[in-house]
DNA sequence: AAATCGGACTGT
DNA sequence: ACAGTCCGATTT
């Protein structure tokens, strides 16, 4: 007996993620065709994947899954129960928002999700404080600091006017931009999370008229969206300082924060490739700085300060990574060209 | 072995 | 509909 006679499922073939793609320090996942990165480990007999980020190949946003082992052959949220999936190590990869916790909200664009832990298993009412050091909420606090992207998936509930009538749909990618510890009225203390939609492709459905203004999300979000795997190795490489100042900004959970820089931009019309040799750790400010053309680089990594043509830092470098200096003269006749000066190297090597 | 925002089945 | 019970698959 089928027991899916009688629902029309949409899509319902998964395909395994296609190509290569760069992997963490474990093993490499066999596939992934996504704009993200992908992990995930291959078993012993070199099939199963169990940690995937980014979107499978073959799988869109919106699209219907009839129940949590459709979810979990799609690759797209491999627990069968658990509402998290994830680790504190590899960071967590999907979420399911099935309404299992109050106090949760769904904005669409935005969410609010708590993390799991602490219920009762017979009853599911909850009997003790959440731990940040759970697993999925592990998982989700290392996303935060490492702006990997989250699967959201909808289940059906009420509270929720893009849960689905039944059954479930993959709502997109989201970044986890807060976590906290919050008190609830009964004395229990839970995680939560905050989550922002970074795919914008596919509209939610409307359910009411005055959808929440997503514009201050997007904004944030749309820096951190090209955060590649490479880009989050050579953050980790330079413990998140600067390669300028050597600040590292301290963040919460004992962690720090720091922006991989292209030199040469991505995409049209510069073309730059998204590779170490054209990759910096910088600060906020310093990236800002590097990308708006206030701040240059000579061959030699020395930082220029455009306004005035001055040589203020050195760049720091650590150990196997160099930025070819193709790219700093790229990035160089980019903004000093754009200002209608002289982008001749000769001029900005270091007066001996 | 324990934990997990399921799923199908029973009752009201 | 809803709530409780039992039986769970998968991952950690």
């Amino acid at each position: 007996m089928d027991f899916m006679s009688g629902v029309t499922r949409v899509g319902a073939e998964w395909f395994p993620p296609a190509a290569s793609c760069l992997s963490r320090p474990y093993k490499m996942a066999p596939a992934c065709t996504n704009s993200f990165s992908c992990n995930g480990r291959v078993s012993e007999g070199g099939v199963t994947m169990t940690r995937f980020f980014g979107t499978p190949a073959g799988v869109k946003a919106g699209q219907f899954f009839i129940d949590r082992r459709e979810l979990h052959e799609a690759f797209v949220h491999r627990p069968t129960q658990a509402g998290i999936s994830g680790t504190k190590l590899e960071g967590s990869d999907s979420i399911v928002i099935s309404g299992g916790y109050v106090g949760d909200e769904d904005n669409g664009d935005y969410i609010i999700y708590s993390g799991h832990g602490g219920k009762d298993p017979n009853s599911t009412r909850q009997i003790a404080d959440q731990s940040r050091d759970a697993p999925g909420n592990a998982g989700l606090i290392t996303s935060h600091a490492e702006a990997l992207p989250v699967r959201v998936v909808r289940g059906k509930h009420k509270g929720s006017p893009f849960a689905p009538p039944a059954g479930y749909v993959y709502s997109g990618l989201y970044l986890v931009t807060q976590w906290w510890m919050e008190m609830r009225p009964d004395g229990f203390q839970i995680i939560r999370f905050r989550l922002e939609r970074i795919d914008e492709q596919v509209p939610l459905e409307p359910q009411s008229l005055n959808l929440p203004d997503p514009e201050f999300a997007t904004t944030i979000v749309s820096r951190r969206i090209r955060d590649s795997q490479l880009a989050r190795e050579v953050k980790k490489l330079y413990d998140y300082e600067c390669q300028v100042c050597e600040q590292a900004i301290p963040t919460s959970n004992n962690a720090f924060y720091a922006e991989g820089a292209h030199v040469r931009p991505l995409g049209r019309p510069h073309l730059g490739h998204d590779a170490l040799s054209n990759i910096l750790c910088l600060c906020p400010n310093h990236h800002s700085q590097f990308d708006l053309g206030g701040l240059v680089l000579t061959d030699q990594m020395e930082a220029i300060e455009t306004r005035t043509m001055t040589p203020f830092a050195s760049l720091s470098f650590r150990k196997n990574h160099v930025v070819a200096a193709s790219n700093a003269g790229y990035h160089r006749a980019l903004w000093l060209g754009a200002r209608g000066m002289s982008s001749d190297l000769r001029l900005l090597q270091p007066t001996a």
